[in-house]
DNA sequence: GTGGATGAG
DNA sequence: CGCTCATCCAC
């Protein structure tokens, strides 16, 4: 208790209002006190939370094999651990170390591989040789992502819904804005700063809150800038502090009394502070970072920890000023930095150093993208094998786009993107996923392919080492299928499923002439079929049948229904089928000469084609007319945008949503433009 | 709009 | 290490 007056600079309140001052006067103003409320970057009693889940794998398998948290467990990828809980890093374990060297060290330690996907399977699943196929399964994080929903429910149903501002920064972490929420618990705590500001003056300065020393609980570590100021004058920014790792506590609790599950929390005026305190205490524990403790702290990090400062920037600024500490970088004047990193990285670098980070916490929960890949160990060297690993993306995304709404049409991919890596290059291709109709497995397959194709078509593209599709440019909202439902011949629609009916319906016709089968699938498939079917085989009741998509490693049944083509009238027979153009040897790898009752000549493209590949071939120029030129399915004029001009479409997309003041990376938004690298603005 | 790079977990 | 995810930039 004692002082009174701010012995701050940037304290405005005592040298404007020379009102009565008889009392001790805060720092804060009720200015900040208001901006307080509304979680204004700027507001000086701002309070940012990161929670970080402890070694959050090794603990959703502990979890969920229903392990005491005490037995030391590392999850297992193939010959590597990629997460080890905290009594088996005890042993000295880290990540690095091998399955055998980790058992040397630790015999109790239970290694339990990841989930994946088994080409063939319906599901990711658990298995205890999955090691040994690494040739034909992929690692699936399915279940972490579940476990992190489970999560990010729990906190959000646990934070007051009107208040809580939630960002999920990744599968394991989170920020919280506490500002908007701690205010108002500060407000039902202390009546004296509840009124209107004295004179109605807003740049009044505060009462100063109650000197009694502040109650920071057992796990709220404190890390004081100077020991002096120990505990006697406390001021708003402590106490708003204090009441978020009370708040930040009862989550963690929450968490672990619902979901079973520890994290560690990092509390301070902003992200990149409450993140660099996350990681300061683990496991189990939290640490508050103070604004009083703030230069302290900073001060004892090598700038390499921060943010955005552990990759090629922060090697340049290391060669640039022959230091990798912070407090070395302190004395260097803004100016500086500016002429040798561009004037916003610059200035971004001034600011950080000084712990100013001005970023938002960003309620998006949603994801932008999705990707699934796989490394080959060996390189797989052909068109057929690539595609059964595509066929296994597919499964693996479009499992994930039904857990993202796509199904009920809340959100939907915008694009889909292959891309393609063989000795040190990588290559990709993207195109749009036609709008306006259901995203089936199927069409997203008939979609990859084709971008698979045209890698394949340009350069050397086996062996390959890495493959991976993603989908991104998630759109809102149910645009696009209405007009098509109604305008599609009822009663066809039997499969559809308790979703909504549009998503779902048929296109129309189910005379459909040759081809018109890809086509049909691509826009129509009811996708609960699709969902429940195994990767390499939609199942077959007639409909579905009929729709088929004939992978490449199902060739001899589709052959033989082709065969028989006959049976349904709407299959149209092998001669009808389009035929097509392409690319020979790239796009099909296998020697076709020899034998001619094996091959055939691609009426489109002329090549000679075997046999075995004649229908995947189709499909390669199914999936090309359907993204390059515009295969319509009927339908009313103006459900079909997308078609005719891409140029307009961008208006649509964004909307006016896009690019205002966001504030860069950096922060402030506004600063001149940069000149050297904008890496981030 | 596409493809590459960077960065982080 | 292997696999995701996000953002930015040049084209």
């Amino acid at each position: 208790m004692s002082s009174q007056v701010p012995p701050f600079a940037s304290s405005p309140s005592s040298t404007l209002s020379p009102s009565t001052r008889r009392k001790r006067r805060s720092k804060f103003t009720y200015k900040h006190l208001s901006t307080f409320s509304f979680s204004s970057t700027s507001s000086p009693l701002r309070v940012i939370a990161h929670i970080d889940l402890d070694a959050f794998y090794a603990q959703c398998e502990g979890v969920r094999l229903g392990l005491e948290p005490t037995v030391p467990l590392a999850v297992q990828q193939w010959q590597g651990l990629i997460a080890i809980n905290y009594p088996a890093r005890a042993f000295g374990l880290n990540r690095h170390v091998t399955i055998t060297e980790a058992k040397e060290k630790c015999p109790e330690i239970i290694c339990q591989h990841v989930a994946t996907w088994k080409e063939g399977d319906t599901e990711w699943s658990y298995s205890d040789d999955a090691f040994k196929e690494i040739a034909i399964r992929k690692v699936s994080l399915d279940p972490y992502r579940l476990e992190c929903r489970k999560i990010l429910a729990t906190i959000k149903g646990f934070l007051p819904a009107d208040k809580q501002k939630v960002e999920k920064a990744s599968i394991d972490e989170v920020f919280l804005d506490l500002s908007a929420q701690v205010h108002g618990i500060m407000l039902e705590r202390y009546a004296e700063i509840r009124g209107p500001p004295p004179y109605d003056d807003p740049s009044e300065a505060l009462p100063r809150p109650p000197t009694t020393a502040l109650d920071w609980a057992a796990d709220a570590l404190v890390d004081l800038d100077d020991k002096q100021s120990e505990e006697d004058d406390p001021d708003w920014d402590d106490i708003a502090m204090l009441i978020a790792s009370e708040i930040v506590r009862d989550v963690r609790k929450e968490i672990f009394d619902k979901l079973h599950y520890t994290c560690s929390a990092g509390l301070s005026r902003n992200k990149m502070l409450a993140k660099l305190g996350s990681a300061h205490k683990k496991p189990n524990s939290q640490t508050v970072v103070r604004n009083r403790a703030v230069q302290q702290f900073l001060s004892s990090y090598k700038f390499t920890k921060i943010r955005n400062l552990g990759g090629k920037l922060g090697d340049e600024v290391v060669a640039a000023f022959n230091t990798d500490t912070v407090s070395d970088l302190l004395p260097i004047p803004i100016g500086e930095l500016q002429k040798t990193l561009g004037d916003d990285t610059g200035a971004w670098l001034y600011n950080i150093i000084r712990g100013e980070d001005s970023s938002e916490v960003n309620p998006r929960t949603q994801i932008k993208s999705m990707l699934s890949a796989k490394s080959f160990r060996p390189s797989i060297n052909d068109f057929d094998a690539a595609c059964k690993w595509l066929r296994i993306f597919v499964a693996d995304i479009y499992s994930r786009l039904v857990d993202e709404g796509v199904l009920e049409n809340k959100r939907r991919p915008k694009t889909i993107s292959l891309h393609h890596r063989q000795g040190g290059q990588t290559r990709s291709r993207a195109c749009p996923i036609p709008m306006g109709k259901a995203i089936t497995q199927d069409g997203l397959f008939l979609l990859a392919k084709n971008l698979l194709s045209q890698v394949v078509v340009d350069g050397r593209a086996w062996p390959c080492a890495n493959l991976s599709l993603s989908v991104g440019g998630f759109e809102d909202g149910v645009q696009g299928n209405m007009g098509i439902g109604s305008f599609l011949v009822r009663g066809e629609q039997a499969k559809s499923l308790p979703v909504p009916a549009a998503t779902h319906e048929q296109p129309a016709a189910k005379r459909r002439r040759v081809g018109e089968g890809s086509i049909a699938k691509f826009f129509g498939m009811p996708s609960e079929e699709s969902r429940s079917s195994s990767i390499g085989d939609i199942d077959d009741d007639g409909e579905a049948a009929l729709l088929r998509t004939d992978s490449t490693d199902d060739l001899s049944a589709t052959h033989a229904r082709n065969a028989t083509g006959g049976d349904n009238p709407s299959m149209p027979p092998p001669s009808a089928q389009p035929s097509r153009p392409t690319t020979p040897d790239r796009v099909q790898p296998k020697p076709p000469e020899e034998d001619s009752d094996s091959a055939y000549t691609c009426s489109r493209c002329s090549d000679r084609i075997p046999q075995e590949q004649r229908l995947e071939h189709e499909d390669y120029h199914f999936a090309l007319d359907l993204s390059t030129q515009t295969v319509t399915p009927p339908q009313p004029p103006a459900a079909q945008p997308e078609t005719t001009d891409n140029s307009s479409r961008l208006g649509g997309g964004r909307g006016g949503s896009r690019g205002r003041g966001r504030p860069t990376k950096f922060g402030e938004g506004e600063r001149g433009k940069g000149q050297k690298r904008l890496a981030f603005g």
